[in-house]
DNA sequence: TGTAAAAATGCAATCGATTGCAATAGTTTT
DNA sequence: AAAACTATTGCAATCGATTGCATTTTTACA
């Protein structure tokens, strides 16, 4: 092997006879370079397996190709990061980027410091950020939203904030959900998740929303405010179940992790699913279909918002004028609730 | 807000009345610089919002201090990028990275091109590379491996390859898991995972050896080989049992998320988990306590592997020898056995 | 064939931080 | 108070690719 040296665009351009400059361009595929001299230089650099040095290009364009994709988790660490969701959003996401030329720099902890837009784009280390979640306060967000650099945001789309959010129409969603357990016949449902969080509190507007308009049951102790985990969503059900009774006979919930987490405690009580108790669960993750009983739930579509989300991020490198945009959700029905 | 343009390090030794060598020196937290100097320079620096141009100093030092995390699934994109395993491994590199003062790069696509080692590489992109998984053939790492290039892989450590690999010890995992199986009372034990792939292989080999240990049965008919994916897994269980019956007690699996696959299968022929069919699954995943009934599991200790991963690329980079280390592995029982 | 226009290539400055070496300031010793 | 260090700081080259402008080569046209 030979593997001695690192070669350079110039060690390139001197074996081609040719000038950087001339090299340069050839591979960046230049058409003012002539098409064989082209040609020529990339089969040159192919066959010394060459590839451009990234640092000193970025320096000398000011420009990365890399796009940070910051999770939003300052809150419960621990666990939501074992949330399938997050990770079909940042699968997706590195597709979408990839696709379009772009690199994805992952980060989870960043978010704790002050200073993260900083960090990643006046220090060259990435062109824009693309923020998951919006967490219980987007205080952080909005501040770097008023600098003005490049950043889109998944959450809510129809909160109004001056940021740039992909997201589904989580009011909607909620509403949604809440209907098609209305529609079936439940009386007192429960919301299970945290309503100061931006996008269950959507969530919980079209929760209530839906009761009122149906004149439902509308009492406080059926909102369970717990974290987006499934731990958290098992314990509060049995100790619900334990103190309380079986006051409820519907279940809306944060995500599909949390429904997994309340379908447990209620079948290690033996509660019938969907018959005593009916659950719909939210993002319809690949194993929404497998749990026993499958769960109905409101379906997200990730990838589209991934791609959404890329394009309005280039279209903020191009200075062109971005939008929130709303992401269609959808009821699956399945066995976790009649119909 | 001041954002008109970006600072650099000699504007910052401007306002300090130093030069750039100073400034640099200092905000490096250089001893040679007197510490007045350097709090002062610093104390600008931040009030500033000032950082380091990362393209620069990489370009200077020849070092970028990210690493590049590769999901190797060229096989099976769509399904197992899913399962929340893999993100549990990228949510721990992340941690275990950020922690020695790594950033992460990732990547789930490069793997189909052959020049991805170079792609990060010899381009200044990152200084080391982590490969997730060995796949079918490590042909491609291999062949990585032989140019010297800075890489750890997780996978089976025990395999003898000539790149460092850390990973769970699988032979040892399919034995104990099949010997719990055995010594519960199950005489006819299904392996439901792919053979061929790297480290099922060796898992198979623990399966095999613990049957036989025990004069166990080990038929062609008992290896059912599918992908890593809770469908697949479904598909194939309800297929089987369709056309041959019931004719396993107990089945080893090759994840958590495939032995989800098979409990919904079974339970949806209201066959009796434990009783009738006992199933083992593998790397403990958050949820796989919550799934009724609760499965038993071969746990892998992930955020370990983790920090041994990072460890061993450092190791690598200080040019120290390094070396496949195996993870510690453990049977968690629980509610799909009997015991 | 000569000359204008077009096409292709090269020169050299530049991006911003780092660092070996030189230079200056500050202390201590005799 | 000069010599001899030691502690601080600055100078200037360097990392490797890109690009505006200048220059050379080729083609087109009269």
């Amino acid at each position: 092997m030979k593997t001695n040296k690192k070669l350079t665009l110039a060690d390139i351009a001197k074996l081609a006879g040719v000038s950087t400059s001339t090299a340069s361009r050839a591979l960046n595929d230049n058409p003012v370079i002539k098409k064989a001299t082209r040609d020529k230089i990339k089969a040159l650099a192919s066959q010394y397996n060459f590839s451009i040095n990234a640092a000193a290009s970025r320096l000398r364009t000011q420009k990365t190709n890399v796009i940070a994709v910051i999770l939003n988790l300052i809150d419960h660490t621990e666990q939501s990061i074992s949330d399938p969701f997050l990770l079909k959003v940042v699968g997706e996401l590195n597709q979408a980027l990839n696709n379009k030329g772009y690199e994805l720099l992952l980060s989870n902890s960043f978010m704790a410091s002050d200073d993260w837009a900083n960090y990643f784009l006046t220090s060259s280390r990435a062109d824009g950020i693309i923020v998951v979640g919006q967490g219980k306060s987007d205080e952080k967000i909005d501040a770097v939203a008023r600098t003005g650099l490049p950043m889109v945001v998944w959450g809510d789309p129809t909160s109004g904030v001056d940021y740039t959010v992909v997201g589904s129409d989580n009011k909607l969603g909620g509403y949604i959900a809440t209907k098609h357990l209305i529609d079936n016949g439940c009386k007192n449902i429960l919301f299970l998740g945290d309503p100061e969080h931006l996008e269950l509190a959507e969530r919980y507007k079209g929760y209530r929303q839906a009761l009122s308009e149906a004149g439902g049951i509308l009492e406080d102790r059926l909102t369970l405010s717990i974290d987006i985990t499934s731990t958290a969503a098992y314990e509060k059900i049995s100790e619900t179940v334990l103190h309380h009774g079986l006051f409820f006979d519907g279940i809306v919930t944060s995500s599909d992790m949390v429904a997994l987490g309340a379908l447990k405690a209620l079948k290690e009580r033996y509660i019938g699913i969907p018959n005593e108790v009916s659950i719909v669960g939210f993002d319809d993750i690949a194993m929404a279909e497998l749990f026993h009983p499958s769960l109905t739930t409101i379906r997200q579509n990730v990838k589209e918002a991934a791609e959404v989300m890329v394009n309005q991020l280039v279209r903020q490198f191009e200075g062109k004028p971005t939008q929130s945009s709303v992401i269609d959700i959808e009821l699956i029905p399945r066995n976790s609730t009649r119909h």
